[in-house]
DNA sequence: AATAAAAATGCAAACGTTTTCATTTACGGT
DNA sequence: ACCGTAAATGAAAACGTTTGCATTTTTATT
């Protein structure tokens, strides 16, 4: 009774070929190679195929030769907005390569990280990018038994064993720190992300510290908070932060943070640079556009996913066997409203 | 030469049953319908199959079950946030249908979506999910010849010819619009994206106009503007829009516009409601914690997603046998600090 | 014009599953 | 213990391509 085609009317190579006059090898190569095909059969297959309407099934191909033509994309989650612009790039670009993106996200959670690459390998993926540094062996150990390319995105690292591409986190954490302390600023508390799970959130907060301690200027523990990364949690954690510890500077492990620290100030009437200068990471959407505009250090998500796309196809074009290469991109400072030297703050506070 | 085999050390269906001692078709019951499988062999299989580190090759199940397990989405674009979450709760829930998301972006361009479409064709999608109802004829027309689900997104019509999940973005233009009349504002601006591309857009725009009309109010073509969905671009057009017309309220299209205005409005030193009132559509981020917080009409992005993805694999499931249907999502008015009565906004003026 | 070399094409065997049909095994009632 | 029925399993034929090898056709050379 299943004698159903369920194909419906969509013709496959055979009939392409059959229309045209030629075996099904020759259509295939008309796709694969088309310049072992003369000129005359390509244009009757072209013909046939277009007359057909005919949709190659690259599922079938790939179970004879091991490519799917498409790459995973594991990110945290989408939803805010911090991966989105990576994955539009890396998207964009694997089209350009003939690829499609498969993309899932772990909701930084390591362990449905493993479901996930389970999952892209029953799809059989020619590769697969994932983010930052920190992996559980299962995962990794089951993409390379299978040889798939593996990329490390986002936190490039001297020594990381997988392949990278990515900026400083580090580096982004010192330039915000830097920049605060260049302005003179003392007293600055430091709003980071729960570094157990993020490896881009540990260089930030750890090079930050790292900073401070450089310039001999010890941080008390009041003003090291943990924030997850949303704008509302922030805002609430800056508000008792601003009245209880009154920090003149807020380095802020990413722009959404910074974001609700920028709200909590203006609901707070706390004026923006003169009482209080705050920076982020990142350089998102609204942070060039939001009044008083965010000094961020900008990370190059667009490229970043670009060049991603370039390498994965490169490496499993090369079968996997390309030397283990780390791109470091420049992240950059950008000075905007949020901060200003500390001597301005304290005039505006004796003033008070 | 080539015999090498790629697949490396990767064992198949095979090596997991010649080590549980049954056939590969019982492994594959296994996987497909346990129910069918005794315990005693369902025991040995599990076994056998976590020894060897198997992992299924759903691609080449696909072949014979015409499944490929995989949906594609089709969104405008991933980076202005607007779809990142309806693309994330989309993604989560096929996971929890153990179904795989393929992602594609179209960038607002129907011809580039034309070869999406072909291109998730080639990878055997069991169904695809559209934002909005305008497409192309030659891409319905290479789904409809396949039988593939096809569902549109986020705009809900009565006579929509796809089944439809969303909400009514006429009904969001009118709310935001009522929701000004009702304060007493009659210089109202509207500020929209291009809507020749653009059904949502369209929807809210003439919805908007037209329940100024109910209302006898005629809105001169000096407050009616074209604006990108950027804020910093929104940013600029409001800076001139408010010096030279003096709206006391303008009504946003999508939130992210509405942000611009907000922004522009605070570099103006305008205050935000007394002087302007701002609305948006859609309640994104930032909406409810910038300051002023905005008044915008929210639209239930991830039950949109959560319902599409639980319905799109209904369909598949059904072989698109299923009656087209359109469900209509609430949308609500939500109002917070960007929006207070006509009458304040005079009183400052005369202030002034 | 004949022949060698090169290019184009066809044939048929994979690729790793699923599924139908046939066969074997287990089970419950007498 | 025996038989009928239902459940569990196995054997083998698909699924729609790609590709190595064989064959035919074209082109180049003498």
């Amino acid at each position: 009774m299943n004698r159903v085609r369920s194909r419906k009317g969509a013709p496959g190579i055979v009939e392409v070929a059959i229309r045209a006059g030629v075996s099904p090898a020759t259509v295939s190569r008309f796709y694969n190679s088309p310049d072992k095909v003369r000129p005359g059969t390509r244009h009757r297959i072209e013909q046939s195929a277009r007359d057909l309407g005919y949709i190659r099934d690259r599922m079938a191909g790939s179970m004879h030769s091991r490519f799917s033509g498409t790459i995973g994309l594991i990110v945290p989650t989408l939803n805010n907005a911090i991966f989105a612009e990576l994955a539009d790039s890396f998207s964009r670009q694997l089209g350009s390569h003939e690829r499609t993106m498969l993309i899932a996200c772990n909701n930084y959670d390591l362990d449905s990280e493993v479901d996930i690459v389970r999952s892209l390998l029953e799809r059989r993926i020619d590769g697969i990018a994932l983010i930052g540094h920190d992996h559980t062996d299962t995962a990794l150990h089951m993409l390379s038994v299978r040889d798939i390319p593996v990329l490390s995105l986002w936190n490039y690292r001297k020594n990381a064993e997988l392949s990278t591409i990515g900026a400083s986190n580090a580096e982004a954490g010192e330039l915000a720190t830097k920049h605060l302390l260049d302005l003179g600023h003392e007293q600055i508390a430091f709003m980071c992300s729960d570094t157990a799970i993020n490896d881009r959130s540990r260089d930030r907060k750890m090079s930050a510290l790292a900073t401070m301690k450089q310039h001999d200027i010890t941080v008390s523990d009041d003003m090291i908070l943990d924030c997850p990364y949303n704008t509302g949690i922030a805002k609430t954690i800056a508000t008792a932060l601003i009245q209880q510890q009154q920090p003149t500077a807020i380095f802020c492990g990413n722009d959404v943070i910074a974001h609700g620290v920028v709200y909590a100030a203006l609901a707070l009437g706390i004026k923006i640079p003169e009482q209080l200068s705050v920076t982020g990471i990142g350089d998102f959407a609204n942070s060039a556009d939001m009044v008083p505009s965010l000094t961020t250090v900008r990370l190059p998500a667009k490229r970043i996913g670009q060049l991603a796309a370039d390498t994965i196809v490169a490496m499993s074009m090369a079968r996997n066997q390309l030397p283990t290469t780390h791109s470091r991109l420049d992240c950059n400072l950008i000075v905007r409203e949020s901060t200003c030297a500390v001597r301005a703050n304290l005039i505006q506070q004796q003033l008070t």
